[in-house]
DNA sequence: TCTGGCTATCTTGCATACAAGACAGAAAGC
DNA sequence: GCTTTCTGTCTTGTATGCAAGATAGCCAGA
């Protein structure tokens, strides 16, 4: 029993362990995860590595290159509209179906909301993007509902791995800001306020990005010449062929 | 090039062809998928077909029973009602942020509509399924974001697998009528009040669910014996270990 | 110096072999 | 007859081996 519990979370570990990785801004979109790396690392064979990388693409997380390895996904611009706009409707649809926040919601937020503000006063950028994120999946489970948990869960992920190619500069204060005032609408039970404000959030936060900066050094270039995008538009499962590497 | 084509496709076809099949009820919850069944079936070897079913499971559409076998979910009362929950959410969230209608996306509806009809006339019930199912997706896709409209997709094939569960007789021509009123309120431009409708069209066919029918013959000697429920609660990646085929 | 091609190496793609659990059905004991 | 145990078969779990593409670096030739 301890053994195939072992073996049972070792699997589901690799992707885990991936996944908040991402989400604790610790790996960067672009990043290589080698199937051999990746097995020796974990103590497996690569069978099961390519198990959790498989799933991870399906999850929009990783994307394979044939014959060249796996890398953790760099969303384009137009990937990055759609991320921010696929979690508007989420989160609106979310909160305008709520109709209550029990007390032990409201102490979970409020719980969240004061590590946010540690982190920020403690000046710990890592772990303040994982709670800028954390966040909204903590809405989520308010719901109970694990679909959404986990459909805002890996847009999370996405989107922090957006921020770190787009964003040039963290406005945590601005964003923890806008969290509280969606606490505070949730709290009065106003939740198509909450909605509303979610999708100004959201929007605050797309609007920091810059989406000319390029993930892809050659996309000039490739424009000049008149070339087809890199990517086809938007397809999660099927992903571009990464021609370059972040480093 | 060709063999290349052939053999990727050959490696989503799996995933696709179960997906459409469950999409047009062809595939009942419950369907022992066996690997060296699908691996003949396809010409490929297991490890294909393994591949295939990791990422059906992470879609939540198909279930490894340790040393058994993969399973079709049967969504249990509880995954149903989260199930429709989910669909509300996104649909009435989609359906607020979009803001125009194209002739085409009218068009495309129209012609959809026509085709429930004449699925109806013909009384061509497995059609019937796949249209009604297909209209929520075809919304999804004029907001021409993938990611919505990959959500809906598998949440629509769970759908359809609770309805062969639970839904004893198929009021069709209600659900048609629901999705007229939507493509009017479209039309009209007024997406808020198609919101509406979408969440109450859902909620009309949740209704029509029998959710005391089980589809675990064993859960009303299960509770009178009062054992814990054979599920965890809503948790999407881990299934309740199957005990009973279907046939 | 620059260009083109060759080769060595590293990567994933895929099939296969073997391990081990689950189950059904027979056989044995009561 | 009923229960229990055992064994053969069928299933997935996992590692490994080999094929084949991609890449980088070297070397030769202009």
């Amino acid at each position: 029993m301890q053994d195939s519990q072992t073996s049972e979370t070792t699997q589901k570990s690799i992707e885990a362990t991936i996944v908040s990785g991402i989400l604790s801004a610790k790996i960067r979109p672009g990043t290589r995860l080698g199937e051999n790396q990746l097995a020796a690392l974990f103590g497996v064979s690569r069978t099961r590595v390519r198990e959790a990388m498989m799933r991870l693409e399906t999850r929009g997380i990783v994307h394979v290159s044939p014959r060249r390895g796996w890398f953790v996904v760099e969303p384009s611009a137009e990937d990055a509209i759609a991320v921010y706009e696929a979690r508007r409707i989420v989160e609106a649809g979310l909160l305008r179906s709520m109709r209550t926040l029990t007390d032990e919601g409201s102490k979970a937020l409020d719980a969240h909301l004061t590590e946010e503000r540690n982190a920020m006063a403690a000046g710990d950028r890592q772990r303040l993007t994982y709670l800028m994120g954390d966040f909204h999946i903590r809405i989520a489970e308010l719901s109970g509902n694990a679909i959404i948990v986990d459909i805002l869960r890996d847009l999370t992920a996405r989107t922090i791995l957006i921020s770190m190619l787009y964003q040039s500069e963290f406005h945590a204060a601005q964003s923890h800001k806008g969290h509280c005032r969606i606490f505070e609408a949730m709290r009065a039970g106003d939740f198509v306020r909450a909605a509303e404000l979610s999708v100004e959030h959201l929007d605050d936060v797309e609007m920091g990005l810059d989406l000319t900066a390029r993930p892809d050094p050659l996309s000039d270039l490739r424009s000049s010449l008149s070339l087809p995008p890199q990517n086809r538009i938007l397809t999660s499962q099927t992903q571009k062929p990464q021609l370059q590497r972040s480093n």
